[in-house]
DNA sequence: GCTGAAAAGCATCGCCT
DNA sequence: AGGCGATGCTTTTCAGC
């Protein structure tokens, strides 16, 4: 199912969907120098082979009333399985947890999550400390935002990227 | 330009598009109990008003050979605006720094990074070592992302939401 | 601010190369 | 595999409520 093939045209398909989700066929497949049903064929088959994990609209946090963005670096008291999975489990359950990443480092796992105030931000933190097996919280407060680019850096001209079978 | 006005329809158009980035605005409209024309005429205004940053399409890193995505917890020698903006100008350029964050707690930024491999990453964590005014690095390999929501937390049912002018 | 119809453009299919 | 042409839907505009 993963690295079928991948050619420049597929990788230039890649990268115009990253960078504007909602273009239209007909434009990707101008600017991939292809007809558009053969370039809609490629990005079907791109969705089905699991390059492509879905579409969405990146809204702005601030403007919909989340003013804290923090890092959350959480340390477990143990690293078997079930600990990990329970821990996992009960913060994926929260909305305001965003992002959940299971570490290998100086903490168990990274946690991205949103807040409306500092006073919500302290509750979150506070639910943190008092999850199942949670041994240390250290929080990282985002103050400004230099780059947010989700996904990943595609160079159509470079050959390290072409999967030819 | 921000907070004009939100109303639980618009909260379910973020929401939905948020969800699919690429559902069409017939569906939208059926969603949000609207027609059409008026529908479109929403997401464009919510487009113009800054609440929709975007679209993108959200791909697979490993199956687009990045094996390796880890966080970088960074310590300057300074926080004056003149060192912080160098370190951010000189790391924003790299292709694999994805996030940015300066960061209140500590550590003075939060970076997230993709790899191709263990020895792109050891290079890519030497480089930032290296970078101006850099004083600490402490990395942390993300083993499994178990929840990644780019976005924000929506319930058009939440009267907290509603911004009414 | 919504609806409904109409025009233009797009997605998508089948067939041919 | 890519391209052409046809069809049905979707987007988008505009008049009218």
């Amino acid at each position: 199912m993963r690295r079928v093939k991948l050619d420049r045209i597929d990788l230039k398909i890649l990268q115009d969907l990253q960078e504007d989700g909602r273009i239209t066929n007909v434009e990707l497949a101008k600017r991939a120098g292809i007809s558009a049903p053969p370039c809609l064929r490629r990005v079907r088959a791109l969705e089905e082979a699991g390059y492509i994990k879905g579409y969405h609209a990146d809204l702005d946090t601030e403007a919909l009333g989340y003013e804290v963005v923090f890092f959350a670096l959480v340390g477990l008291t143990g690293q078997s399985e079930t600990v990990l999975n329970e821990f996992q489990e009960h913060v994926n359950a929260w909305p305001e947890v965003r992002e959940c990443n299971m570490a290998r480092g100086q903490h168990d796992f990274v946690l991205k999550l949103v807040a409306r105030n500092t006073s919500h931000e302290n509750d979150l933190t506070s639910s943190l400390t008092a999850a199942p097996h949670v041994s240390t919280v250290q929080t990282l407060q985002v103050i400004r935002q230099s780059k947010n680019q989700s996904g990943v850096p595609i160079d159509p001209a470079d050959p390290a990227f072409v999967v030819e079978e």
